[in-house]
RNA sequence: GUGGCUGUAGCUCAGUCGGUAGAGCACUGGAUUGUGGCUCCGGUUGUCGCGGGUUCAAGUCCCGUCAGUCACCCCA
């Protein structure tokens, strides 16, 4: 109908919808802050090999979906597509490890990949995260698994599986993918053309392919947790024992790899199981970079985060019910009412109440419907009679009760008429 | 990037065999000279996504295109 549209895949959020995302929102910061997080912002817009070096080339984000340009024809730039690399960056940039041994950040905010569009995925859409950098794990790690399944249960998120795999360290990733292309060489043929392809750039991710003719190939592949080192192996047992302590379920998941490069033993993700969702189930996923801060010129550093998609949840979430917080519509009778309308509105939101008013000339009838409907309260109706006696009549929308109160000290009344219907 | 489905009023949708467009909701006026929810009566709202073709005639048939949506791939 419209000629101007917002760009596909990117989306208007309505006061109507902000409701829910505000809440849940709020109860992340929440969350993260209970556990020691600080919150960190960092802008959308990175040097375009910040992301190449830190998420891979060869991964889908950076072959394909990001949105790149030059910027006045000089420097290379990209709308981020995720939030640990700027993290990772601005913790170096401000040399953060020099001064305190571990930092927790929290990032909540859009992100940018340019796929097709489909149900809970979005070309602008909104992750929250959290990043610590300094500890090596293991027991960090599962407190803050811990720490995301008890956030999505505070949603009313509870249908859930968190899958739990161990990449290993760079040494063990590395026999374990020569020992995979062993495998896998034999049956190169038979594989589909994406997994040929991987084949070559990141054996590892056939290992996370759906495609119907890789199944059985890939149901027969060693499993990366017989190649664990003996320390990679104390890493995970350690992660999972806290786990068990907190009795925070999880499932072993050999072959849960994920599309970015920087993992190095913990990988985990969080799927929701809701109808809602379609097929975009992964609700939540992270895991340990202990190679990133080292990778983009710092000194070695371990690191572990998670990020979580915040559509995604939302649909998880189902339609909750917003609380309409109470509030008070002013109606008025004619064009003097009108004025004083304003006046007593003024007044009251001084007074630290949310009053809504109508003035827009229609009948009395057609205010009160709208105000009926608006899920106001209480409406307060001004007209000749209730000027000239100085008072104001006020109507319940929610049941019945009217009746009529002086103009003076109206204030208190609101308190009284609000206070009985919360109380 | 690939495939399916859908584009008609602000929203949800109907529109027969091709004959120049409708319902419900919403909004609004009235029944009730200034009083919501229920009811009744009236009123406003259209680039039938866009372009082309066939036809005396296209919302309807054909082609193209754009958009939305779902799925694949992958991810949050």
């Amino acid at each position: 109908m419209t000629k101007l549209r917002a760009v596909k895949g990117m989306n208007d959020l309505l006061p109507e919808e902000l409701g829910r995302w505000r809440r849940l929102e709020s109860i992340f910061r929440e969350t993260a802050e209970r556990y020691g997080f600080g919150e960190i912002r960092t802008p959308l817009l990175e040097p375009t090999e910040l992301f190449v070096r830190s998420i891979g080339e060869a991964t889908d984000i950076v072959e394909k979906e990001m949105y790149t340009f030059h910027d006045k024809g000089e420097k290379n730039l990209t709308l981020r597509p995720e939030g640990t690399a700027s993290c990772a960056r601005a913790y170096l940039e401000h040399t953060v490890g020099a001064r305190e041994a571990i930092t927790r950040w929290y990032y909540l905010g859009p992100m940018f990949r340019r796929e097709r569009p489909t149900r809970g995925r979005y070309r602008q859409f909104h992750q929250a995260g959290v990043e610590v950098y300094g500890d090596p794990g293991p027991f960090i790690d599962a407190e803050i698994i811990d720490m995301l399944v008890r956030f999505l249960s505070e949603l009313g998120i509870v249908d859930l599986r968190v899958l739990l795999n161990s990449l290993g360290d760079q040494e063990t990733r590395q026999n374990y993918r020569e020992a995979l292309i062993r495998y896998l060489e034999p049956h190169r043929g038979s594989l589909s053309a994406d997994s040929q392809r991987r084949l070559e750039t990141n054996p590892l991710r056939i290992l996370d392919s759906k495609a119907p003719e890789d199944q059985a190939i890939i149901e027969d592949a060693p499993s990366i947790l017989e190649h664990l080192s003996e320390e990679d192996q104390a890493h995970f047992d350690g992660v999972r024992r806290t786990l068990d302590r907190l009795g925070t379920p999880y499932e072993i998941e050999p072959r849960l790899v994920r599309g970015l490069d920087y993992y190095s033993r913990t990988l985990f993700e969080v799927q929701g199981r809701g109808g809602e969702l379609g097929a975009q189930n992964a609700l939540a996923g992270g895991g340990r970079y202990d190679g990133m801060i080292e990778e983009l010129g710092g000194k070695a550093t371990p690191a572990f985060g998670f990020a979580l998609g915040i559509e995604r949840l939302l649909l998880a979430m189902g339609e909750a019910e917003d609380e309409s917080r109470p509030r008070v519509m002013i109606l008025a009778a004619n064009d003097e009412a009108r004025v004083e309308a304003v006046a007593l509105a003024r007044e009251l939101r001084d007074a630290g109440f949310n009053i809504e008013t109508d003035l827009r000339g229609t009948s009395l009838k057609s205010q009160l419907r709208r105000a009926d409907r608006s899920g106001a309260a209480l409406a307060f109706i001004l007209g000749d009679d209730e000027l000239a006696r100085g008072v104001v009549q006020w109507k319940r929308l929610e049941g019945e009760g009217s009746g009529e109160s002086p103009r003076e000290g109206i204030a208190s009344v609101v308190a009284e008429l609000l206070g009985q219907k919360v109380g």
